[in-house]
DNA sequence: GATGAATGAGCTTTCATTCAT
DNA sequence: AATGAATGAAAGCTCATTCAT
């Protein structure tokens, strides 16, 4: 592989993620071709250069944004043995990411939006089917780890994968609900009671 | 007296179901008054007889479908007079209104994301508010009739409301992964193993 | 003629002057219809049961401030015998109102601007050219008294009409300047200066 | 170093031109951007790389004129010594420009047109101010340079403004009504005779 | 005769995209 | 390879005009 190319694909992934910051502000159509051009400092016409349109772009700016989401959560697996701390972690990281800022949680619903418009989009559709695939897997794993350990007690891989695609869709489902009631509840203390009678009567 | 009597409050409604038709298929910025009017079968200029701009529009489609929905929830829970028979009724029609067809979870997506990006405009702030809390009641008093009942074991109304919440932010993650992963688990499967253990552990 | 046609050209006047408050606004563009409509306390539709068309109006309204004008330059200069005084109370009267309110310069303006952009009109070409030629005559006139009374000296008719012409372009051209310089003179000033040097060395 | 080199200020004036053609056919709303464009022989999007919204071409387009005439009135007072002559050259070139096409007193008459609507608008009050200032003391200095000669009799500083100031107002005011009468008087005589007694009996 | 609901042409403005440099 | 000037399609919106009542 020679340099040119290295060169190409870091800066491809440099425009997508300057598109990702406008995209949060405002979903797909926030995204002025101007606006993605002086977020990377570069010029309007050369964004052409490395994207056939501005479909391309958010579509690799989504998928970019997916790897790092996976790249984080399998880092974050790792650095931690204990099952039920490894599983607090994943959390505990997640809600952080959504608390922050409301742009992150932003980003996450124009995503969705964008993906459910485009379902026939073959472009991204195996892409993203991986991502969400290797997300539950990342999160099944922990419990099958658990239940190996015999930390947790489940009834089955196919358990462990429910509970997994359960706690993720839990996860977004409260973000959601929190901004978009004016955050109106105590968002820690849902996601605690979740996670007690997760831990507590689910898995034990 | 007029000379031409036309019903204006309906007209408003039926533009407004038409512009939320429209909006279904791709959020806010979709919605083109050329592609309302269509829909609704009347001329462009003539919706803005009925809404002073695009932004009304949106806001009041948005009000009129959180209103039938709340409308929709407040039947339901009518009809039946057990807890657990209305809580799996609630959550039955809610999963039945988004599996039908996929643009309902499209659409409430994109309210979402249009909430989300106007959180600061009072317009539609409060009626969004209290749809949100009427739901909320909605469900916690379903779970208080059981307590009351003997039937469900909770720990105060507090209680009560925290399970209601993660509920319904459980089913609207639910259906969001359900899709945008392209369908690749049981959504009814995921459904029942979250009331299995909501109705086993928790409220046992 | 029957009491309906009276009526007829009676609400005809009352539209026109309608449209006429609405056009010292703005000129031409600023009357709306509907704007019209609600000055003169009428229904949108009803002004096309009197106009064929927005022009048509316009040049009505046109055509009947000219006539006020002219009607009322002919009352004036009917009011006293003194050619010198006659004189000085036709230009007192026109300064009179263009300063009570700007929006009578305003007007002469936008009437001004239409009649050049139409000339080819020939819907108003004879009214207008009549309305000048009687404003003409009647300064002209009262100039002719003058000298038969041996109060004015002047060199035949041509000349007292040349002398009529310039004094009314320079009322007009006088306000106009007063006006779009931002009030930056005095215009009673201008006025007496003219007046000051036709009296006393033109016509003397 | 830019990739394509283009004199913005230029281009800014070409457009601005070609506005006031438009402009001088009917006023502000005869101003389309689509006319503009086709006058200008560029695109409709282009005009909007130059001038934010079509207010402020409108207002560019006027002040560009206006700063062309006062700089053709500047060079004109500065080819001629003997005041009596500069003073006829100015009023000759004056006639001329509005004798030449009726669109020049067109273009006149919309720019007060706009003025009187948007006196409060400072984005040109200004300028237009100094536009009248440097007009009247153009005027002014050459009868006050007439005066100092001996050739001009005059009352001070003030009287030559005023006397400025009159001619400037009758200049508009008799072109103004020579194209709104239809041409029905010489213009010539009338302007000969205003000047006959201007420099034969006020100024001696 | 009077009305105002309905409409589409046309307005200003934005912006993805092209292309000469 | 990189740029930004140029563009026209399409957006939201206004309004003169029509017409059923």
């Amino acid at each position: 592989m020679s340099a040119k190319l290295v060169d190409k694909d870091q800066k491809r992934r440099d425009i997508a993620r300057a598109a990702m910051e406008v995209f949060s502000r405002g979903g797909m159509d926030a995204v002025s071709m101007r606006l993605v051009a002086g977020k990377a400092g570069i010029g309007k016409g050369t964004i052409y250069e490395y994207f056939d349109s501005k479909d391309e772009l958010i579509a690799a700016a989504i998928l970019i944004w997916i790897e790092d989401l996976i790249e984080g959560a399998r880092l974050l697996s790792q650095q931690e043995v204990d099952p039920e701390k490894r599983l607090r972690i994943f959390v505990g990281q997640t809600m952080a990411v959504f608390t922050r800022d409301q742009s992150a949680i932003q980003t996450a619903i124009s995503v969705f939006q964008v993906i459910l418009s485009n379902l026939d989009n073959n472009l991204w559709f195996d892409p993203i089917q991986s991502a969400f695939k290797d997300t539950w897997k990342t999160i099944a794993q922990i419990i099958m780890d658990g239940s190996e350990k015999g930390v947790f007690r489940i009834q089955g891989r196919e358990d462990a994968k429910k509970i997994a695609i359960n706690l993720l869709a839990f996860l977004d489902g409260i973000c959601l609900h929190y901004y978009a009631s004016g955050g109106r509840f105590d968002i820690k203390e849902q996601v605690d009671h979740y996670m007690k009678y997760l831990l507590e009567e689910t898995l034990k």
